[in-house]
DNA sequence: GTCTATATCCGGATAGAC
DNA sequence: GTCTATCCGGATATAGAC
């Protein structure tokens, strides 16, 4: 941070102007801290510290605290859905069920902090602020719900009831984030593999 | 609260002496206050309020409010291992792991808000309460990885990487608290039939 | 055992200088 | 764009009256 060579012609006019750097800093700060100490136990001087400016810089970049809390979760989830909508998923339900597993790890693997987030500090949300952000997390059970009914009445899954089946999918893949570490004993396509049969299981007989 | 009839003869001798009432009544509001909105957003203003009392009468029941989060995490960990210690397990690694699912989703949909907490609330707790707690959880995980492991020694289960399922199970029970409500469309039984269910197909072919 | 009062500190957010 | 200074509220925890 901080870094005022000012020897490039793209850097800003005047000293102390890092409006483009700020700002990206700030939120990955946030992110950071947020992710690890909780919404309500960080304050926004340990932002500000973390990011190398004073407290009342940060209001330069957001309004309140509660926004870059909402910001953060709201910008996760439409990265989250639009990410899988650009995913190739095959024409059977089985290979799109398995995309979902293998995509749906690479994308939490990628973004530990954002996710943890998404799912901890919903209760810091205002109302509606959490309206907004719990329908972006419906719209992302949807999908995978979308492909077990599917499967289901075509006959190429045996599920009893594929809304429990999906909430209970969802919540096996979310807690990977619990242990994964990156140098860990399973590398990433070792525990793809695991899921993707474990998750094949579930829904067949 | 603060109800002084004292015309029982089993009330205390002293107006305003409720030491055996007031204790139980602060954990169970601060247990459900932290559940609610959690550690760091809640006073102990709040807690002393919702008991009826003022926030210095706290301190003769808690050294401090950290101990009060670490109690109750503790003692639900603690009743935890203890509930499953007195269940009848069965015989068979098949009929070992089915009792876990029952017992588990028994046990938790019984204390939402303990639940709650233990998983939520890990991280306000200072290293050394974690450490203690964090033990615990472990416990309670090596109950449900030895059933696996004899199961896959025996042969009686077919499983790629023990500890991973061990872990993809915690987390699939685990998710059930976050959608369950008591005036659901499943009834308690159902939702155990299920899970037994997917469990089972999760360590067979 | 509880209350009132208070010490001490830290929180979010704003105003105005540079 | 950032800083300094500050307002104002609320936090934990303690001391001493009743």
């Amino acid at each position: 941070m901080n870094v005022c060579s000012d020897t490039k012609a793209s850097m800003a006019r005047k000293t102390g102007s890092h409006a483009d750097i700020t700002g990206p800093a700030i939120r990955a700060a946030a992110l950071r801290l947020f992710a690890r100490s909780g919404y309500a136990a960080v304050s926004m001087r340990q932002i500000a510290a973390e990011v190398g400016v004073r407290a009342g810089a940060l209001y330069l970049y957001t309004p309140d605290k509660q926004t870059l809390l909402f910001d953060l979760m709201h910008d996760h989830m439409t990265a989250l859905l639009a990410a899988w909508e650009a995913v190739e998923k095959g024409t059977t339900p089985e290979a799109h069920l398995q995309a979902f597993v293998t995509f749906h790890i690479d994308f939490h693997i990628d973004r530990p902090d954002a996710v943890f987030l998404a799912y901890m500090e919903l209760r810091n949300l205002t109302p509606e602020n959490f309206a907004v952000v719990e329908g972006l997390r419906r719209q992302y059970e949807n999908q995978l719900q979308s492909i077990l009914a599917l499967g289901q009445k075509t006959g190429a899954f045996e599920i009893d009831d594929v809304r429990v089946t999906t909430m209970a999918l969802i919540a096996m893949l979310a807690g990977i984030h619990v242990w994964y570490r990156d140098e860990g004993r399973l590398s990433r396509d070792r525990i793809q593999t695991i899921y993707r049969e474990l998750v094949r299981r579930t829904v067949s007989l």
